[in-house]
Formats: C-alpha cells, structure tokens, sequence
DNA sequence: AATGAATGAGAGTTCATTCAT
DNA sequence: AATGAATGAACTCTCATTCAT
C-alpha cells in the first residue's frame, strides 16, 4: 500500500504516519490486535520505538489511526463503481463484486476491521472509529434493499435494515469460516439473492 | 473481585474446576479474551494463583477449560427441546427461541464464543474446541433447512449450507452490533423467516 | 540399586527413605542437583509430594540423604578388595580397578559426587557430609602413596599428600572432560604409574 | 547489593554490558550459578531489571555473556607473560606463578570456571564458550610438557596430553578443597616437578 | 525528527512446603 | 503412612512508555 522500504532518514510526519498505519494493519492481519506489539511495528517501518512513540504518542492513538486508515479505504472503494441508474438487483452484485474483491486483493482488510469491531465494544474511543464503519457497510446494503423494494427486483414485503443484517452477517460469517473454500462464497451469494429477489408467480 | 463466600476451604478438583471455568468466562465477558489475567481469575475464585495452576497448569489449558464448557452448555441446550416430528419452521422457530433464550440468560456465552472463535483461528488448540461449537451451532440450520425444504414448509430451491450461513451470520452479527436494541431481534427473526419461507401464489 | 518398583502401598520408613534416596541420586546424575525437584523424585518413587515430606521433611536433608547414600557405596566398596600384604604399586593399580569400575558400572556416582562437593563448598550442612567423602579417596591414594615410597615401589622422595591431589585431581579431571574418549584413561593411568614409580637407574 | 556508585545514570551499551558481566561474575563467585538471579545482578549493576534484559536479553544469554567474559580474561592473562626462549620447567613454573596470582587476585575466576564448566556438560550452548577455555588451559600444560619433554627439563617418555590432566586437575582439585591452607599449594607445585622432571642418576 | 537507554507495572509460571483428611 | 489441595514467595521475562541527547 504505501512505500515500506523507501523510508528515508528524515519523513514528513503525514508519511511517517501511513507506513505506520500500514505496518500495523499487516501485522493486526497476521497476529491480531491482541498480538499488536508497539516493537513490531516500528521494526516493520524500519524506525525506533521511541520515534514511532514521536509520531503516535500511545497504542490506542495508533489503534485510532488504524481505525482511520480503514475508514478511508472502504470510502474509496465504496465510491469507485457508479451506482447511479442501476436497480436494487443490480447494485447488489455490484456489493458482492466489491466484496470478492476484498477478499482476494486484501484478505487482511476484513480480519482488521472484524478485531477493531470488537474491540470497539470494550474501548469507545476506538467504538467511535469502528462502529460507523460497519454501520456504513450495512448501510449501504439497506439502501440498495430499499432501493430494490420499491423499483421490483426485491420482494416488496422486505425490510432493508433486517435484510442488510443478512446480508452484512452472511458475508462476515462466511469470512470468518470459510477462509479456505472460494466455492461455497458464490453459494452464499446465490442465496442471497435468492432470498431477497422477488419471486415470480410461475416459479412458486 | 471480592473472593465469593462460596468458595469453601478444600473443594474436590472437579468442583474447583467447574467454579475456575465459570470465573473465567465471566471475566472473558468483561475484558475479552485479551483483558484475561490468570490472577483475576483465582481472585474471583477465592484461591491463590498457584492454587489455579494446580488445577490448570497453563494458560493455554485454562482457555481449552472455557472453550469445553461452553461447548457443554451448548450441547445441553440443543439437548433440552424436544425436535422430533416438528416441520422445519417450527423448528426454525424454536431455534430463535433458544437464541433469544441464549441472549437474555446468558449474554456473557455468546461474546465469549466470539472471542474464543477468534482466537481459534490463530491458535489451534483452541480452534480444535471452538470451531466444532460454531458449525454444530451453523449444522443445525442447515438441517432444519434441509428438512423444511423437503416438507414444504421453505422454498424448494433452497440451499440449505448457504441458507445456513445466512441464519447464523445474521444472529451473530446482529448480537455483535445490537446488543441495545430488543425490538430489531424480532425484525431479523421476521426477515429471516421471509427468506426462506414459502411463498404462496396469492402472496407473490 | 534399591527396588524401585516394590513400591507397595505402605513401605518401612527405612525402605522408602532408600527408594527416595536411589531416585534422588538418579536425577542428580540427569540433570544435575541445580535441576533437581522434589516433584520428580516422589513421581520417581512413585508416591506424592506430601508423603516424600513426611518421610524427608525438607530438600537440604534430602540432600544430606543423598550424601550418605553416597559415603556408604563408598565405604563397601573400598572395603570389597582386600588390600592387606600388597606393594604399593599394587594397591594403585587397585584403585585405577575401582575407578574404572565405578566409571562404568555408576557413571553417575562421579557426577553425583562432583554436584555434592561443589554445594558442600556454600551449605555447610552438606559439606560436613560430603567433605570427608572426597578427603577419604584422597586420604586412600595418600596412604598408598606412603606405604609406596616406604616399600620402593614409589620414588622415595614423594609427598604422599601432594601426590594423592594429583592423582584424584587427574582423575576427576579426567572425568569432567573426557567423558567419551575411554582411550585415554589409560594413558592417565600409565602417567600417574610414571610419575609416582621409582626410576631404576638403568632407565634414566 | 546496594546500588553501587560508579553506575551513572546512562552509559554506553558495551560499558554497561561489561559492568553486568563482572556483577553476575561476582555474585556467582558468592552464591553459585544455581544461586544467580537476575534481579540481584540489576541491583549491583543499579539498574533496573528491565533494563538489564535490554542489554541481555535472557538468562542464558547473560551465562553466556558470563562466559565469554572469562574467556577474555584468560586470554589477557596468558599473553601478559613472553614464553619465547624458556625452557619447558621455566615455562612450568610461569604457569605455577600465573596460577598462584589468579588464586589471589581473583578468587572468584576459578569458582566461576568450574561452574560454568559443570553448568556447559548439560547446556550445550554453555558448553561451547566454556569447553575450549579448559582445554586451552590444559593445552598450554600440554604444550610445556612435549616442548620440555624435548629440550630435556622432563622425562623423555612424558605423555604430555596425560601429563597436562594430572597437572591441571591437581590445580583444580587443590582449589576445589584446599581453598584455605595456602602451604599446600607449594606442595602440590613441588609435587607436579618431581613427578615430570627428569630424575638425575644421583638423585635416583 | 530521531534514537539508545531506561523504567514501572505486571504477566505467567515454578517450587518447596504445609494443611486437612 | 499417605494424599489432594492449597499456598507464599520468588522467578524470568514483556511491554508501553519516557528520558536525555
């Protein structure tokens, strides 16, 4: 993501900040938060503990600016297909694109924000960060829920935020446990859709 | 923190065990697994630290401890209605009642569950224990769906995995977030239904 | 040595206080006396921790056991060798016999011995046992040093005390490094013999 | 054990590490390596434990540590004094002469070599730094009795690898038990000529 | 902006010993 | 004579954080 190796003597501190944040995304990724040593992630940025403490003065600074990092990652990518125009049906596959994405480009992505969900319930500093990141997800599946609601492609009778529970949960779920088989993610997508599409008279 | 009167002088091993297992889920409901420290945990008890490593020589054996008996509880539970000759809606039913059950007697066995899920994944001693929990716990909806699938009772082109991952997800995801919010547990219950549920002809 | 595994349910106190003893020393053979843990020997024996106490109450008196479990194999076995009416050189080459012996039967005796003496140095208790134990084989070589340089065997000017330490400590020595090479003990030997015996004339 | 004066408050790691290493020298010296704790040498040192574990990182490393700063003064000693051009008995008696000093000036070196030694048959790591210290010593002996052996101060059948192990373990074996009676050593030294100086006609 | 050195607080674990039965 | 349970004291080691330069 952001240059590891180029660190140079002196780095502007915005710099300096972005390889931290990245470094500690890595290592969240590998070890979880729980695993998250101060040490570790200066080693990884190539820098000194105490200079890593210069630029972010405690752990929960830095589990902030983690949280931060994420949050701007998923506005970006939220906002780089155009959703305009298309229907409820059509923009769901759109989330389930986006999201196999996510799985393969940046498997740690979902392991990150899952550990600073949690950690987000016992430490409101961090629940701050988390919770609307989530929320946002979730969000965005009600909206295209609703969306679907009203324009046909999803049964009338259904109820965006439950349905977005489904979902959001579905795919955190299968995350969690199906790391290994890619097969069953297209099964849980059928269903999905399956679940949510109306249903035509002859089909019944 | 207080050691609890309970606790009587000389307790046979099985005793002890049971109480360090239970000290040491409600204080992982607390703290998360993370925030576990051995010593809290023989405070609770009302026994010296060595005293705990008497019982449970490490810490790692102390989290195989809570991991088996929550799988205990679970079993017990799954164990304590009757299934038989039930259609799979009403099955389906009884499923939500044994989760809103789990919600509201026991918060404390599903935050641990998470955690305990989580770290499985890193540590495969625990992942050994927990895992099965979670896919006994994902295996029942999927037999229920499989069931109802056949009885009519949901969709025929149901894909009883899947639908699984669905089911589960969705309460899991609405406990992570929703702790607060009684009333949406009953939308999620409802959409879940509506998912799978038959759909009439006069309905469509 | 002593019956391990009689360990009937209720033994002399004469007979456990061996076993233990016997166990004690194996261990300190293993893992030296630094690594020794009243746990292992009761587990040795075969009986609780609790019971090695009652019958030995605390580690420094377990190790004055051990030291007189030692002096006694000492003691019987200088005595098993009749050394009346024998030539000095005669009796040396007796002890060289009983070292080898010892080297191979009991390899741990020297190990043992060795641990002993050095803690003897820091606990006087266990020096007031262990002392003698070394001062007796040296006082052994002493006296057949003198008995040597009276019968000609010996060179007469010998100092029968400063000769017995070059004896034991090259023995010892000998020990302590060269565990493996079984070769060279001989040439130890051969040395000492050289060293100690008289130079015919026609040698020179 | 109260903190020692010298002990600036910051100073450099190289500085620090050998003031550690005489401190852990000197307290083994007193109680043993089974005795050693790292918290004692901290508090000699007038550091922090934590500190201490900076600079050396585990125990074994600190043994090792220990180890190699013997070594180094093995080293140091045995180059002090030109050998060149003296015959082996001269040479001999430099090595007396060396060894009386170090019994004096330094007490503790000889108990710390032992222990190490003792501590490295069962440590391999231990094994490695301190095995070739007592072999190099043995090895100089070895060297003076075939350079002797040659220009004819010693007898002409002088095995020297044997000759070396009754003179180094006489040294030793004087230190382990004559710690007091300082005449003896004289005797022991008296004693190492006649046995490997080469015996006159006359005298014979 | 950077760093080597230092630290307080605490973590899990070990061990000889004792208590109640 | 024997034991399961309990304990105090101590141990090595870890970690986020700070200080002096």
């Amino acid at each position: 993501m952001t240059p590891i190796l180029t660190s140079a003597r002196r780095e502007s501190g915005e710099d300096r900040k972005a390889a931290i944040a990245a470094a500690a995304r890595a290592l969240i990724a590998e070890k979880g938060l729980e695993g998250l040593r101060t040490r570790d992630i200066a080693a990884r940025v190539g820098i000194n503990i105490a200079t890593l403490h210069y630029h972010v003065p405690t752990k929960e600074a830095l589990v902030a600016l983690v949280a931060e990092s994420l949050r701007d990652d998923f506005r970006n990518q939220s906002q780089s297909r155009p959703r305009a125009g298309k229907s409820g049906l059509e923009q769901l596959r759109m989330e389930f694109d986006d999201f196999r994405e996510t799985v393969e480009d940046m498997p740690g992505l979902i392991i990150v924000l899952t550990d600073l969900v949690e950690r987000g319930r016992r430490d409101p500093t961090i629940g701050r960060i988390v919770a609307p990141l989530h929320s946002v997800w979730r969000g965005q599946f009600a909206e295209i829920f609703r969306l679907g609601g009203e324009d046909g492609s999803f049964r009338a009778d259904i109820d965006p935020e439950a349905a977005a529970v489904l979902a959001t949960g579905a795919l955190a779920d299968y995350w969690r446990f199906e790391t290994d088989s890619q097969a069953s993610l297209d099964r849980v997508f059928a269903e999905i859709e399956r679940a949510f599409v109306k249903t035509s008279i002859f089909e019944g």
